[in-house]
RNA sequence: GUGGAUGUAGCUCAAUCGGUAGAGCACCAGAUUGUGGUUCUGGGUGUCGUGGGUUCGAUCCCCAUCAUCCACC
């Protein structure tokens, strides 16, 4: 199956299935990315500790990472990223970009807001200077970044938001994603819609009704893993991810661990984010075939071994467990890096594994 | 050599008017899900310098001793 998406220059292939799991490409300008795929967070702008030089190397290979509005439009601001001609120039970086709509942000990070039909007023984490972002806003901003996907702005609900909540969130999503729609975006930059509802599976398909009609080039799956339990996460996907339209990527925000993905995926969903392998990478804790480790632990000390055997990584190929610790514990710049390095190769193996094993498992579409 | 002070967790230090001791950091272990290089959760790891004495009981009181620091000669 092969299908041009709304806006010009991106495509869908799915290649084959298996169950409900999906491998194919999403095409786009900048490149072609393989679904499903784990694209690594670059929420200012880098993806914290690598340069554009070591994502594009195999075997990491990343085909498109994010970015973030909330923290671009605070920082540097949009007439540094736009006078230097768009994000890509700015940070050297030529594959896809992905841009969350800050909506996100904005009720997680920043201080006072007020929520009202037309958009969101905040106070800024950074100086405490008042801000105020709309589905308009918004847009214009990911239009001057110029990112390859924009994401509609939306209201994710606390997880245990009593139901009037959730429904007036679900409102004003539906009515935020029709106007984020209706901006005109700069050529070749598609525009994905959130899909809300927490884990209520009448919620959820009440609001993709709502949102699929829209016309999106993709639909995201937001407001999961916000602290609900993992079980909960895994029903709305069961029951939930495969009812988006088959034509559009499928896109799961902000999840998860390698547990989760292949849940994921298997659930049909074709795209994921998550800060964890970058984040977990800071702070010493590593994604291996073993399962994690904890690379501060004492037992590493003496461990000259590689920190994963099975994996073709630098980090894994050159260096030993104990020096990694040494690393870490030194609080040495290069602990973040080879360790960033490593998971992100990890979680990159991990989906081209999965990938491969429905291309090879599944059948043709 | 004389006088004085201080010795309690790996480090810096509390507390106990006599009932076997805590904090911060460090250390050990776990967490981190549309990123504030964070943060959170759990764990005390101790011959209270050493040896005696008094006492039902001493880290605390007494004696000796060792170490370190300060002052004086």
């Amino acid at each position: 199956m092969k299908v041009d998406l709304p806006t010009a220059g991106f495509t869908l292939e799915i290649e084959r299935v298996l169950g409900r799991a999906r491998a194919g490409w999403l095409h786009t300008p900048r490149g072609s990315i393989p679904l499903p795929v784990f694209m690594p967070v670059g929420t200012q702008g880098t993806v914290k500790a690598m340069t554009p030089g070591e994502l594009e190397a195999a075997p990491l290979d990343a085909r498109i990472i994010l970015g973030n509005t909330y923290h671009l439009y605070l920082r540097p601001g949009l007439d540094i990223i736009g006078g230097a001609g768009g994000l890509h120039r700015f940070a050297a970086w030529d594959r896809p970009i992905l841009t969350d709509s800050g909506g996100f942000q904005v009720f997680s990070l920043a201080g006072i807001n007020k929520i009202d039909d037309d958009g969101v007023t905040f106070q800024s984490h950074i100086d405490g200077s008042r801000h105020r972002l709309t589905p308009e806003v918004s847009l214009h901003i990911q239009g001057v970044l110029g990112s390859d996907i924009a994401m509609a702005f939306d209201q994710c609900p606390a997880g245990d938001a009593p139901p009037p909540d959730q429904e007036r969130a679900l409102r004003r999503t539906t009515a935020w994603a029709a106007r984020s729609a209706a901006v005109v975006r700069p050529p070749g930059q598609a525009l994905f819609g959130i899909v809300q509802g927490g884990t209520d599976l009448e919620r959820r398909a009440r609001h993709a009704a709502e949102i699929v009609p829209i016309g999106f080039d993709g639909h995201a799956i937001g407001g999961l893993s916000v602290g609900e339990p993992i079980p909960e996460m895994y029903r709305v996907l069961d029951g939930f991810a495969h009812t988006l339209p088959a034509d559009r990527p499928r896109y799961l925000m902000g999840v998860g661990t390698p547990a989760d993905l292949e849940h994921g995926v298997m659930a049909g969903v074709d795209m994921f984010d998550c800060v964890m392998p970058t984040r977990n990478a800071r702070n010493g804790n590593l994604f291996t075939s073993q399962g994690r480790v904890v690379i501060g632990n004492a037992k590493h000390k003496q461990d000259y071994g590689p920190l994963d055997p099975e994996c073709p990584c630098t980090t894994c190929t050159r260096h030993s467990r104990a020096y990694l610790r040494h690393l870490y514990n030194a609080k040495e710049i290069l602990a973040a890096r080879l360790a960033t390095l490593h998971n992100l190769t990890f979680y990159a193996r991990h989906m081209r594994q999965l990938r491969e094993k429905i291309l090879q498992e599944g059948q043709p579409v």
